[in-house]
DNA sequence: CAGGCTTTATGATTCAAAGTAATGCTTCTG
DNA sequence: CAGAAGCATTACTTTGAATCATAAAGCCTG
């Protein structure tokens, strides 16, 4: 592959990650080359297949490209919690590589396609390029963020208000990869996850879908879900996106490279 | 202050932020030392006070050096939320510093000291040294994980299960830093921080703290947690403490070097 | 040392969410 | 096309945690 056909192929390559970073740095076409460089294959996926298994050891960084996928933890009791929900633009192995041995698993929620890189090759690339080490702090950053709200969310949040922030985020993160309208995006997982994901029972999550469908706050048909009263929901839910900052770009001073 | 100063000193430099970083990557003593001349200033902050005012921007790493903080989030009705208990080691400002604005609050539980240094300058160091862009990754990624096991505490554990990794997982990073025996740790909080972490009622907690000692798991005297069954405990809250890998040590290829 | 404040402890009551179960609707599959 | 499986939905029961209430015990602080 030469450096004028890659330079070609990288102009065309949006994958969502790309737009993930792009949020807080601004990648030259060296940058993008290099990244797409990382990626040793690409991995198609069905439905309800594993993809980290809770107590194997991990290390790719695999950027999701289409489909959903969910982060979990099976208790000895039978019970599930899902701790996120992935959607486009997110990185499997982030945090599980990082680990001895992963302690969550993930599992495909629907068929779903991976970029996958080994996280061996991105941290070389970081020793000579810092620039990746950052992104992946920051990107490390954003998976905390969400966690952190998850913490929130399911600590001190009614079931509705739960649903109701859990959809505007699953939304906001869809926009920002452009797999979604302004009001209205596609969900395409069962209430069954979706209450795992919020700590409800099915039946108990499927009466608060229907309380904000009663309000007058979404309408639901066939898995595509729509905001009427976006303001509304966001008053209920609490919700307040944040934003990330931007990697500051620094210029190493003459007397800092001598210290 | 000369090489030899800073020399002499890093070797006595025993800042649990140090023992922190040496669970994943061995540091030269030459890093230590640019880690320690990045800290601006130390600061003692009393009980109670507020470190970090959600809304607000904190463009700072302030590590804890001594005592206990929490971030925490204040909803409108007036619950509050806790993130996390924050024990020495640990930074102030993952994740609140790479945000436009803080979504989160910190208020320290006891009086506290910090090392504080300046996000931008930790970046700058990145650049040169891109060892320390893994280690802030790396740190981050532990900070997710400390929030995902919260997550699923929160979400799918009952009370006593959550009390017990509670108190499993705080003694677990009070070793890592020396601040802990085998099997006993001063807990200087109040019953109502750590019903705020778990999600609970005042009252309620403290039937599951009864709990514990009525079924001979723990004692408690002033503030002081003791294991008397700590296997047991372990099997009550699900407790795996998760091992962080080390950092790949990679040296780049020549050709990587053109590349 | 007294008085006020915080913290811990415990009981009684209420209410919300889990559990259980049954049904209809869709979609997959042989 | 028929049977099976998966999913959404509703009704009913039970459980368990929040809430309210109170009191004892520390502990700062004047």
């Amino acid at each position: 592959m030469t450096g004028v056909v890659r330079k070609i192929s990288s102009a065309r390559w949006d994958s969502p990650i790309v737009a993930r970073l792009r949020q807080f740095i601004d990648l030259g076409a060296a940058e993008v080359d290099t990244l797409r460089a990382l990626i040793e294959c690409e991995l198609s996926v069905e439905r309800r297949r594993d993809l980290v298994v809770d107590g194997y050891e991990y290390s790719k960084l695999s950027f999701i490209k289409e489909g959903f996928a969910a982060r979990y933890k099976l208790l000895r009791n039978g019970r599930r919690q899902i701790i996120n929900v992935m959607v486009p633009g997110d990185i499997i192995g982030l945090p599980g590589s990082f680990l001895d041995q992963a302690t969550f698993s993930v599992i495909a929620l629907t068929d779903i396609k991976l970029e996958v890189c080994s996280l061996e090759g991105f941290v070389a690339v970081c020793h000579r390029q810092p620039r990746f080490g950052l992104m992946l702090t920051w990107l490390a950053v954003q998976e905390a963020m969400s966690y952190a709200d998850r913490v929130v969310d399911i600590g001190r949040r009614t079931p509705v208000e739960r649903l109701a922030h859990f959809l505007l985020e699953i939304h906001g993160r869809l926009v920002l990869v452009g797999a979604s309208t302004e009001t209205s995006f596609d969900l395409p997982i069962s209430q069954e996850v979706i209450s795992d994901a919020l700590g409800l029972s099915v039946p108990h999550l499927n009466r608060m879908f229907a309380k904000l469908r009663t309000e007058g706050l979404i309408t639901i048909t066939d898995r595509r879900i729509q905001f009427i009263g976006k303001k509304a929901l966001c008053l209920l839910a609490h919700f307040q996106p944040a934003r990330v900052a931007r990697i500051p770009t620094v210029q190493p001073l003459k007397h800092e490279l001598i210290a």
